[in-house]
DNA sequence: CAACTATATCGATGAATGTCAATCTGTGTG
DNA sequence: CACACAGATTGACATTCATCGATATAGTTG
């Protein structure tokens, strides 16, 4: 579920004014959408700020629960969210898993907003 | 309700491991939270293309109803929620509103993502 | 293998959200 | 002033979502 893939442009129809452009399709949007739904919550900013901070680059759901003050299996549904809309990394290490920023996927979702 | 101000640091607890950064307060990033959830809706993401797609540079509401196939009570309500966001700027000329996108807004935005 | 630990998944629940139909407000026009 | 029109607001409804408790899964250790 690769939502940070770069999607091919399409058409649409034009209204009433002189305007006839190309906007964004019904289909990107949809996309696009999906990756600005994961950056929509509070906590899950706050999860990419955690990973983001720590200094080896990588951080385990133990690190993660305490500081947001949330329940251990809703921590674990935001990074799935995440890594769903691949901004985040997961590597499981024996009993542990890491979560990492995906290299240039900041980048990239701040491009999206360039190319709207 | 302008949700692009900058808002200022705050601190917070750290963890079990040896972590021990500030991360982004639980207040600024129901901040930024706000502007993501704004652009979470492929309705929207649609309609700021298209107000940026215009060669004036501003839409009215009638330009932006059809090609959306939505309701115009359902358009107004998406712009007002991205003028409350601060992304777009709204302007009452005669009997039509006409809509622009905010200068530097969406650089802003894209910003917000880098300070995380 | 049994016990323990870290994490993911499931099911339920209350809150937030997108949409529409109906209505209200304000502006221009006969 | 009466009517028409653009747009905003309201209320209702269905859907999505964030959260939690309970449970399942998988790796570790005795």
């Amino acid at each position: 579920m690769n939502s940070l893939q770069t999607v091919e442009p399409a058409l649409d129809a034009a209204c009433c004014a002189p305007s006839a452009r190309p906007i964004l399709s019904a289909e990107d949007a949809r996309q696009k959408a999906l990756v600005f739904k994961a950056l929509a919550d509070p906590n899950r900013l706050r999860l990419l700020s955690i990973v983001k901070g720590e200094a080896s680059g990588e951080s385990c759901v133990c690190d993660l629960t305490e500081p947001l003050d949330l329940g251990q299996p809703t921590v674990s549904h935001h990074l799935k969210i995440l890594v769903d809309a691949g901004l985040l990394h997961r590597e499981k290490r024996g009993t542990w898993a890491y979560y990492s920023l995906v290299p240039g996927a900041m980048e990239q979702t701040a491009g999206l907003l360039a190319s709207l």
